[in-house]
DNA sequence: CAGTTATTCAATTATTCACTTGAATGATGA
DNA sequence: TCATCATTCAAGTGAATAATTGAATAACTG
C-alpha cells in the first residue's frame, strides 16, 4: 500500500510530518522549545503532561523530523529542527485565522476584546529602542526570559507585575511581550499596566517571531545558568 | 477536555487544520487541485481514488478551511482556499527533506539520479524568454494545461512525446515543467528528449509555485473551454 | 559497584479514522 | 413532473492512535 511510486512514497512522508503536528498537545510542546531548548521534564510540567506521555510525544515529533536532541549528562535536551518549522506553525496559523469561523471567533472574541489597540510592529520597535523612548518588557516566567530575550528587555513575569509595578518608569511608553501571538501573558500585562495609568502596548507575535526573523536575542540574564 | 483556555481551543484548531494534512490521499488531491479547480470526479479519476472516497477526504478538506469549493451547474468544482496553503506545503516538503532520512533517499535515488543537472531556475527562464533563446514545454495532461501554463509554453503530454519529436526545434534548448518538485513527469521528459540528441533541463518546481511566486500564466488551450 | 535520576519502552484500553456500501440531496433537462 | 447525473450522507467494519501504567535503559554520584 506504500509504493505505486516515488510520489507516493513521497506524499507518505510529508503525511506523517503533518500528522505529527496535528495534536494540541505536539503543537503546545513546540510553541514552548520554540522558546528556546528543553528537557523532557521542564516541557512535561510547562505544559502539564505526565513525563511518560510527553516523552512520547516528543519522540513522534523526532521520528517526523520537526525536533533535535542534544544531550548533556542525563538531561536530554529538545529543540525545533529546522527554522522551516516556524514557516510551517505560521501558516497554520494563518490558514486557521482566516479560514476557520471558530478560531476567527477566539481570536475576535478573547483577544481583540482585550486590547484594540494595534501591536507595535517589530520594525518600529527596533527605530524606537535606538531612541530610547520605549521600555520594553518581558512577561514570561523568568526560565523562558534566561532562555532569551530582547535586547535591553527587562523581565517581570506577568503573575508579579501587580507587585513589582514601582519597578518601571511611567514616563516610557511599555512595549510588553510574551510567547508568541496567542500568548495570553501580554495581553494580560497590557490590560493590568493601562489600568494603573501606564501607557503600554504589545509587541507583534512573541519572542520565537522576534528570533526568526533575524533580529537580535540576548541569552541569559539574572537567574541564568 | 476541549477548553482549559483560548490557547487550548486554538491549538485544538490549528490541529485539526494539520491532522487534515497528514494524509497522503489529502495531500495528492491537493497537488492535484494547485493545477486548477477540479470536480469531484476528475479529482477522484486521477488519484485513483473512489469517487465517495475522494468526496470524503474533501469535505475533511473543506472543513480544515484548506479549499473552498464553487457550484456551477450539477458540478462543484473545488480549490486551495489560501495562498498560504502553498506556503505550508512548501514548509512541509523542506522539512521532510530536510530532516528525514527515508525521503532524501528518495529524491537522491528517484529524483536526482534521472537528471544531475541543476533545473533552470524561474528567474532564468523569465529572461531567456525575452530573448526568446528556450523553447518551454508544459508535459502535463492537455486538461491541466488548459487550466493555467506558462505563458507562451507548448503543450505535449509526456504519453506523446516520443511521438511529436518532430514537433520540437532541435536547435533550441528545451525547458520542460509539470506539477511541481517531486512530479516525475518532467523527469522522464527530460531524459527522453536529451536521448534523442535534444538539449533539455527542467524547470524549478512546476506550475504552482511558478504563479505562487505571482508570475504570469496563460488560461485556456486547444482544447479548454 | 550500587544507588539515583532522567528518559524511554512495552502492554493495555478507549477513542478516532479510513474505506466501502447503498441510500439521499440538489440541480438539470425532457 | 420525472428521470438523470454529480455529489453527499449514514452506517458498519477493520485499522490506527492516544494516554496510562509499570518496567527497563542510560548516564551520573557516592
Amino acid at each position: 500500500m506504500s509504493s505505486q511510486g516515488p510520489k507516493q512514497a513521497l506524499f507518505a512522508q510529508f503525511a506523517v510530518v503533518a500528522k505529527t503536528l496535528g495534536h494540541a498537545h505536539r503543537l503546545e510542546l513546540l510553541e514552548q522549545m520554540a522558546q528556546g531548548e528543553r528537557t523532557v521534564e521542564v516541557l512535561a510540567q510547562k505544559t502539564g503532561l505526565s513525563i511518560a506521555n510527553a516523552s512520547q510525544h516528543l519522540q513522534q515529533l523526532r521520528r517526523a523530523g520537526l525536533v533535535t536532541t542534544r544531550r548533556e549528562g542525563k538531561f536530554i535536551f529538545y529543540r525545533p529542527a529546522d527554522e522551516a518549522v516556524f514557516d510551517l506553525l505560521a501558516a497554520l496559523r494563518g490558514i486557521a485565522e482566516r479560514n476557520l469561523a471558530e478560531v476567527a471567533n477566539v481570536v475576535r472574541g478573547y483577544f481583540q476584546s482585550r486590547d484594540d489597540l494595534e501591536p507595535v510592529s517589530r520594525k518600529e520597535l527596533l527605530r524606537r529602542l535606538r531612541r530610547k523612548s520605549v521600555a520594553v518588557l518581558d512577561v514570561r516566567p523568568e526560565d523562558e526570559f534566561a532562555l532569551g530575550h530582547l535586547p535591553g528587555a527587562m523581565n517581570i513575569p506577568l503573575r508579579a507585575l501587580k507587585a513589582r509595578l514601582s519597578e518601571l518608569d511611567p514616563s516610557l511608553e511599555i512595549v510588553a511581550y510574551c510567547r508568541g501571538p496567542y500568548c495570553v501573558l501580554s495581553y494580560e500585562a497590557v490590560a493590568t499596566l493601562r489600568a494603573r495609568g501606564f501607557k503600554a502596548r504589545r509587541l507583534e507575535d512573541g519572542l520565537p517571531e522576534w528570533r526568526a526573523a533575524g533580529l537580535p536575542v540576548v541569552v541569559g540574564g539574572p537567574k541564568g545558568s
